[in-house]
RNA sequence: GCGGCGGUGGCGGAACUGGUAUACGCGAUGGAUUCAAAAUCCAUUGCCCGCAAGGGCAUGUGGGUUCGAUUCCCACCCGCCGCACCA
């Protein structure tokens, strides 16, 4: 008997699926369209090509794959596209190192990614392929960077930005990460420069509001998205500077510590800060003090530990409720981009109000009295120490607080709020910490913003019809602090398309971002060229019923994805207000406990693992090494390991198929022959019932959560099943027969996993494609069995089992577990107290010495 | 500091609604096969006492509820991840 050569079998069946094209899905009204079937979009995310694909990527696959596999098999037209987020900053970085142009480092790394997923055997649809770099995609990133244009949902500004000065470019702040930039991990700057934004705030709201929308996501995506937007509940109200005649407005969620205010300050960003200042003879050093902010990296800045520093501005404003004036400060703990860039300080009842008045030595006036319900807890403080409570920011009555004393706090709230609205001095106001999205990059390898700068009229869009705005090709890709573009002249000069007079292209490009917050909408309708898609396409297939990737995106990508379908719902392109109506986020593989990286030299390589064990060894084996939405380590044994398995499976395939030929008998399919469930027994029989209870138990995880690793399990036990009772079974006819049920179910079972394996094993076992066939059932009846083990405790303590008929009730168990031997022991010179039966799994007799 | 997730053999992990803790895999040990090895097959494998029958102890720690707790409740310890001057 040959060897089990897994390379040999993977070859022969991805040629079959290519040859005849078999993960491929029509739309509605094209040919071979089957609308019987209820659809299901099965997504992975979009993976960046660089290189080869890493374990991260075959794990992703290999879980999509099999959700794949599986509802085909379950009656779903399941649409599982691939394509390549092909656009990005390594392409470019790389050129600049070795000078080999992004289009040709790209392409190759496209044609590695595509080659080893097809070696992979992943389902795909390959005729819906995509990347992201061709004109054909991008013209239409242009075309929706222009519906958001023209909706007001883009716009350009001026704005402190963050700015990379390795990567010589701004950043998103989703892209900075502990004050440093995500990607080279170089400290951030804030610049003030005029910028492209996705007005991705209009959509604060609707963005928290839609996740009742969602049918699964892990909870923890959820709750990191709603940290994210950040909403708070409070209210805007004004403080006036008399002698400067401004108006500033705060936002604060305590309005019912309005009177406890007892000085006010402003971020030294603030735009009014010179006007305020003037003439005070503090310009100076508020000059200064602005200035070294400025300085500050953002992540020195963050740090919310280091000592509180700002400068006073000699002027003073009126607080809305007392009348009282109270100083003006700058200082760098508040933030201009949060809220109004000023806050009222209120330090008896606010942690970084009372280190700031510490560090000043400013008033502090309590009023809220500490909650007399809670004494001793906390809050609660002994008579006469009072002072040593604050800051409190706990409730408790009012106190200092004019006609509020006496309040409970969380009445005064709404008390206050209301009188500052009868004022008109504030009303109450909901802030976001969600910043609009920032998508212009001063970068080469990107999708151009289809805009041209006019001297007469101002930006004016670039007409559809001419799109796409294609790429230039540059000599140089370092970035200079300005767009490589600005250097590729021909094609900055341009023409306005509104007056015809001269013209310069805008010279940015998009966030790569952009390009993967809508590539699952190109896949319904990929080679349309008139459009990005169509309605009837987007109808039919969206959502993404199953969407899978890293938790690392749970915030970035998710985030602009759903941005950008509400968006375009509400401009009439999509019927959902969701991309993705179920989330599965993978966890991460490591190697020696460790994230894997080049620098630690502990990667892991799946192309190798591929050639020395084959494609379904190394898909199972991520699929089994734990619950996939964990992590878990790659080691050589666990691959090897499943290598094993699925040999055994393989061996004992060949063997019963050559068994069959010496006697002639014939393939049936995955069934038996007539009446021959019925009249096994023995070994025959228990094969049949692990057959059926593999069956049961695999579609029962596979649906729980995808829990494939003890839906692998069960398959395990099914081979191991086999093992034991084929020396018994093969050598006669209905023996025989059991056993290619057993062995076809387990080939069935594995399919999602394994998928050359269980084609070639099925085949060899019914003449059947297991693709082909449907998921399998389990029968009842063979679920059952005859007899029945209990266990017989005393006292909780497991003391013996017995065997007892199926349908036996409880007298009849008591009497057998009374007699059972060890049993019968530990009843001696004892009175019964209790008899507790569980049917069909246990009895627990709880004693007491006589 | 706030929020989330997790702690089970030598290791990765199982245990559905409270009912045989340790499925499955790895590793280890012994045996069969072989000239030999690899591969394969079979058996054993939580810890401790015992020749055995059997007994005791074990799911991070300490309590509680229950006939019975890895599972439910309370308090604590440890690890990982996210957020963190957001007014």
């Amino acid at each position: 008997m040959s060897r089990y050569e897994p390379r040999e079998i993977e070859g022969r069946w991805q040629r079959v699926w290519a040859d005849e094209e078999t993960w491929q899905v029509a739309n509605p009204g094209q040919p071979g369209y089957d609308g019987s079937k209820p659809k299901s979009y099965v997504l992975e995310m979009l993976p960046y090509p660089s290189g080869e694909p890493h374990v991260g990527h075959l794990k992703c696959y290999s879980v999509g794959d099999a959700i794949a596999h599986f509802r085909r098999r379950n009656g779903y037209e399941v649409i599982h596209p691939m394509g390549y987020d092909s656009f990005g900053l390594p392409a470019e970085n790389n050129a600049i190192k070795t000078g080999v142009p992004p289009l040709v480092a790209t392409e190759k790394s496209i044609d590695s990614f595509r080659r080893q997923f097809t070696e992979w055997g992943i389902s795909i649809d390959w005729s819906r392929e995509l990347a992201t770099h061709t004109p054909e995609y991008y013209r239409w990133t242009q075309w929706i960077f222009l519906q958001l244009f023209n909706e007001g949902l883009a716009y350009r500004t001026q704005a402190p930005v963050q700015w990379c000065p390795k990567d010589a470019t701004v950043l998103a702040n989703e892209q900075v990460v502990d004050g440093r930039c995500e990607r080279c991990g170089t400290e951030v700057v804030t610049r003030n420069l005029r910028q492209w934004f996705f007005r991705t705030t209009a959509y604060a709201e609707q963005l928290l509001a839609d996740f009742e929308k969602l049918e699964s996501w892990p909870e923890h995506v959820i709750t990191m998205q709603k940290n994210w937007i950040g909403r708070s509940e409070g209210a805007e109200v004004t403080f006036r500077c008399e002698e400067a005649g401004l108006d500033f407005p705060v936002f604060t969620t305590r309005p019912d510590t309005l009177f406890g205010a007892t000085f006010f300050v402003i971020a030294p960003e603030h735009p009014e800060l010179e006007g305020l200042v003037a003439g005070t003879g503090a310009e100076q050093q508020v000059q200064e003090y602005v200035n070294s902010v400025a300085r500050e990296s953002v992540q020195a800045r963050g740090d919310e530990s280091r000592p509180k520093t700002g400068v006073p501005l000699g002027r003073t404003v009126t607080n809305p409720v007392n009348g009282e004036e109270i100083p003006m400060f700058v200082a760098d703990y508040v933030l201009m981009d949060y809220g109004t860039g000023a806050v009222m300080a209120v330090p008896a009842h606010d942690e970084r109000d009372f280190a700031f008045a510490e560090a000043f030595e400013l008033p502090v006036r309590r009023v809220i009295a500490p909650d007399p319900d809670a004494a001793g807890a906390g809050g609660g403080a002994e008579p006469g120490d009072d002072g040593e409570q604050l800051p409190y920011t706990g409730d408790g009555p009012m106190v200092d607080s004019g006609r509020f004393d006496g309040l409970n706090n969380r009445e005064a709230y709404d008390r206050i709020v209301e009188w500052l609205n009868e004022e008109g001095r504030g009303q109450t106001s909901i802030n976001y910490r969600l910043r609009d999205w920032l998508v212009s990059r001063q970068r080469y390898w990107g999708a151009p913003i289809p805009i041209v700068h006019c001297p007469t009229c101002g930006m004016v869009p670039v007409p559809e019809d001419q799109l796409p705005v294609v790429l230039p090709e540059v000599e140089d890709y370092a970035p200079k602090g300005k767009s490589p573009l600005e250097a590729a002249t021909d094609w900055v000069e341009t023409d306005c398309p509104s007056c015809g007079s001269v013209a310069r292209r805008e010279t940015d490009t998009m966030d790569t971002f952009v390009d993967s917050s809508w590539y699952f909408l190109r896949y319904l309708d990929a080679g349309n060229d008139q459009a990005a898609w169509s309605r009837e396409a987007a109808d039919h297939w969206m959502p993404v019923d199953q969407y899978i990737g890293g938790v690392e995106h749970a915030i970035l990508h998710l985030l602009y994805a759903r941005f950008f379908i509400k968006a375009l719902a509400d401009m009439g392109h999509v019927g959902v207000v969701e991309p993705f109506a179920n989330l599965f986020t993978q966890g991460m593989i490591t190697r020696d406990g460790a994230k894997m990286s080049k620098s630690k030299g502990n990667t892991v390589s799946p192309a190798d693992y591929v050639a020395r064990h084959g494609a379904d060894a190394a898909r199972t084996y991520v699929c089994f090494m734990g619950p996939p939405e964990r992590g878990g380590d790659w080691t050589d044994e666990g691959v090897e390991g499943v290598h094993r398995f699925l040999s055994r499976l393989w061996r004992v395939s060949s063997e019963v198929a050559e068994a069959d030929v010496s006697t002639g008998a014939s393939s049936t399919g995955l069934s038996l022959p007539e009446g021959l469930a019925e009249r096994t027994t023995g070994e025959a029989r228990e094969l049949l019932s692990k057959a059926h209870w593999a069956i049961d138990k695999a579609t029962r995880d596979f649906t729980r959560g995808f829990q494939f690793n003890t839906v692998i399990a069960a398959v395990m036990e099914l081979v191991n099943e086999i093992y034991r009772t084929r020396d018994g079974l093969i050598e006669e006819e209905d023996g025989r027969e059991c056993l290619r049920f057993a062995v076809a179910t387990a080939a069935s079972l594995i399919q999602p996993f394994a998928p050359h394996l269980a084609s070639e094993v099925f085949e060899q076992m019914t003449g059947e494609r297991v693709w082909e066939t449907e998921w399998p059932v389990a029968d009842p009846e063979m679920l059952r069995s005859d007899t029945v083990t209990i266990v017989v405790q005393v006292n909780g303590k497991v003391r013996d089992r017995i065997e007892v008929g199926e349908g036996a009730d409880k007298e009849e168990i008591l009497a057998l577990a009374r007699e059972a031997e060890n049993v019968a022991r530990h009843l001696e010179g004892t009175e019964t107290v209790k008899e507790i039966v569980v049917p069909g799994k246990l009895v627990n007799l709880v004693v007491r010495p006589a």
